[in-house]
DNA sequence: TTTCCGTTCATACCAAAGGTTGATTTGATG
DNA sequence: CATCAAATCAACCTTTGGTATGAACGGAAA
């Protein structure tokens, strides 16, 4: 019994000692009282009081708190293109080949024929050739055009 | 007193109930272990674990429940460019005039210069000067920068 | 009034973009 | 294996874009 207690918690601990010095007490107050007439029934009321407080104090001090759970929803703004999905629809119709889609990409970005050349380790004649062929599939004739359709389609961030 | 426990909750009258069940078994109890000794300590802590577990049960009962409050975050997808609002402090920091914003945003929409001419009844010419303008001041060297830039800071939509 | 800035336009030159044709290689498909 | 589309590159040419310079005009600010 005693390696039990001992087992136990800080709680557990506390009880013990609590409950010794109630012990104490109550053998005091039993003599105390034992001259007194229905001594015996105010000592159980006692007793039983007291036990019941300290049952509510143990029961809240080691029992799990009640969850309520209130739930609150919270509307959040999202943009729509914070996480940008290509538009396969547009895509396929366009029937972009891997190259001229990449080509279109950097030209959106800004760069130049040369440097699209340098980045994708083409030469210059290469890139001319996958953007005269991605003009000719969108049905525009300047790069602008290009790069204005293909962010209305959304095809590009 | 009496009046008081009625007051009360559904609770508290199984509780006395409860109690008055009780303190009949203690009796019966009483008599029974009356004749054994320590019968008295023995009686003792049965009124204790009794009413410990009373206490526990009464706590576990009333003890008011803990709210948790779980705020559940709904997204709500908002078009990116429903009500496009024009960034005016990068504006105001490029310091682009009137004609030279008007250029920018024909150049946005994919036209050639001479269709930006046409456009703003200018001169090829005009179109030049204005363009180059806007490339210094916006720190670039070609249209599709320029329209890359001006996407990315909000003056265009 | 003078000065400054925006706007307009012209000329000239060079760079970049756009268009055409043709050729080769490679991987997939029937 | 034959074929086709994609990818690669070259040569050539035209158009467009970009840079530089200069000049004229008008309105607003110093």
């Amino acid at each position: 019994m005693a390696s039990n207690f001992l087992k136990g918690k800080k709680h557990i601990i506390i009880y013990g000692i609590s409950l010794a010095i109630l012990l104490v007490l109550l053998n005091w107050l039993k003599l105390r009282l034992v001259i007194i007439d229905h001594a015996f029934e105010v000592y159980n009321g006692a007793i039983a009081l007291i036990f019941t407080g300290i049952g509510i104090w143990v029961a809240l001090k080691l029992a799990k708190p009640k969850e309520k759970i209130v739930v609150i929803e919270k509307e959040v703004m999202v943009e729509k293109n914070v996480g940008f999905t290509m538009n396969e629809t547009e895509l396929n119709r366009l029937n972009l080949s891997k190259r001229e889609l990449e080509v279109l990409q950097l030209m959106a970005q800004g760069l130049s024929n040369q440097e699209i050349a340098d980045r994708l380790f083409l030469s210059l004649s290469t890139v001319k050739t996958h953007a005269n062929n991605l003009f000719d599939k969108m049905g525009v004739e300047r790069r602008t055009q290009a790069i204005n359709q293909a962010k209305q389609l959304g095809i590009i961030p």
